[in-house]
DNA sequence: TTAAATTATTGACATTACTCAATATTTTGA
DNA sequence: TCAAAATATTGAGTAATGTCAATAATTTAA
């Protein structure tokens, strides 16, 4: 189901990472020469949680849902990554294994990055891989306020926590919500789809966030700031 | 209350993680020049959540717990960090807080690194800041871990993840429990202290596990693994 | 060593959030 | 365009887990 498309060259990529700039000529070449692109289609899963992992993969444009898998299809979903994101950065070292699926919210173009050479860059250049290690901080961070969210809060305020993260200046220009089942959000929350409507109903009731179509608009941040707060 | 140790040189250090074998001695040396050393006692606070982080830190002796901090008193337990283990390498880019706090469960001798320093060690040596990037990986596994135990289990799995956690074989020579009340346990689990209090005696009577004053032990992993399974 | 303070345990009850079922709405594909 | 399939919504009942209170056991400190 995907495509090979006619590869960009990295160093021409106008949606190249920070991170890239760090590379001299001769290693962006490198990288160049060690890297596929692939097409894939809407749904079409881009990696899947303890599969073989050989490749960091780079989103060269697309929309992408990150999720843990689990039994009885009730996935938890992490994050949505968007043009310029990495994925896979943490089955660099360790366990040859993808610790999360992704699946293409819309029609993505990926680049697959041979893992090996990935490791080379980052024992080679040391401005590389502390570029790298600042997307580990930033990403521990998102993590470290999931665990917050479902450890210790009840299910307003982690309706609250997933709203504004699917709201977030970030992603206000993909229309998120066009790409999403509800479903798909009550994994972002935590709680089953039918616990995930009720609130979304409520929160339209109380007029904290209105819903036209598929797309959810938050009208009272400041109050939905609050329910988070307060768990 | 904390008190200033003789300082080894970290040259001699015997305490010393795999990746400083990574480092040249002048860079050796440049560590040993921007560090302290410091004892915390039992029960003070290493670093704090939210709170200004200007070091990383190395455990150079000693035995410390990691939680997030959360409102009534509820906190999330999320590891146990033993000798030559680092705290706040994920804050060694990003915003300049801890995003954690922790909390000696004994007599810790602590090292903080100067972040500026530590930060240069890691564009200078792409060799070090590679195997701190493993540190990177490892870590994420782990926190995937757990937001799998709290998204989609419910206590029996959770209680028994955090058993199997707390007996592992890294903990083995530690007696861990002797340093940890059942409010912690609790935090691990992600649960109220009362109900895994009513847990644990569960699994005691159905000879799954053995409690001998604060001591657990184990007595059928293959059935616990099984109840952390099925969740 | 003993009393006070803290921690652990148990019970009863309340709350939270899930499941299952019925119906409504939207999307998809012929 | 229309029927079938998928998704969304709502209601009723249930299961999971928390809270509060009482008591027991352990630890701490004078």
């Amino acid at each position: 189901m995907t495509d090979f498309t006619e590869s960009t060259n990295c160093l021409d990529c106008t949606n190249s990472s920070a991170c890239f700039k760090k590379l001299i000529p001769s290693e962006l070449e490198f990288i160049n020469q060690n890297k596929t692109q692939i097409l894939y289609r809407k749904g079409e899963n881009i990696c899947k949680q303890r599969a073989f992992a050989s490749y960091v993969l780079y989103i060269s444009e697309g929309l992408v849902k990150l999720y843990l898998e689990s039994p009885h299809n009730k996935n938890i979903n992490l994050k949505i990554l968007k043009t310029s994101e990495f994925i896979g950065l943490s089955s660099i070292y360790g366990d040859n294994i993808y610790n999360y699926s992704t699946v293409a919210l819309k029609d993505s173009t990926i680049c697959l990055i041979e893992k090996d050479s990935f490791r080379k860059l980052l024992t080679d250049n040391g401005h590389f891989a502390s570029d790298i290690i600042k997307w580990y901080c930033e990403n521990e961070k998102q993590l470290f306020n999931k665990i917050q969210s479902l450890g210790n809060k009840q299910m307003h305020g982690r309706l609250a926590d997933a709203l504004l993260y699917l709201c977030n200046e970030d992603l206000l220009n993909e229309q998120i919500f066009s790409h999403l089942s509800r479903k798909d959000i009550a994994g972002f929350v935590g709680l089953s789809t039918e616990s995930t409507v009720r609130l979304l109903t409520e929160l339209k009731n109380e007029n904290i966030i209105e819903i036209i179509g598929k797309e959810i608009k938050i009208l009272n941040p400041d109050l939905l700031r609050d329910i988070s707060r307060r768990g």
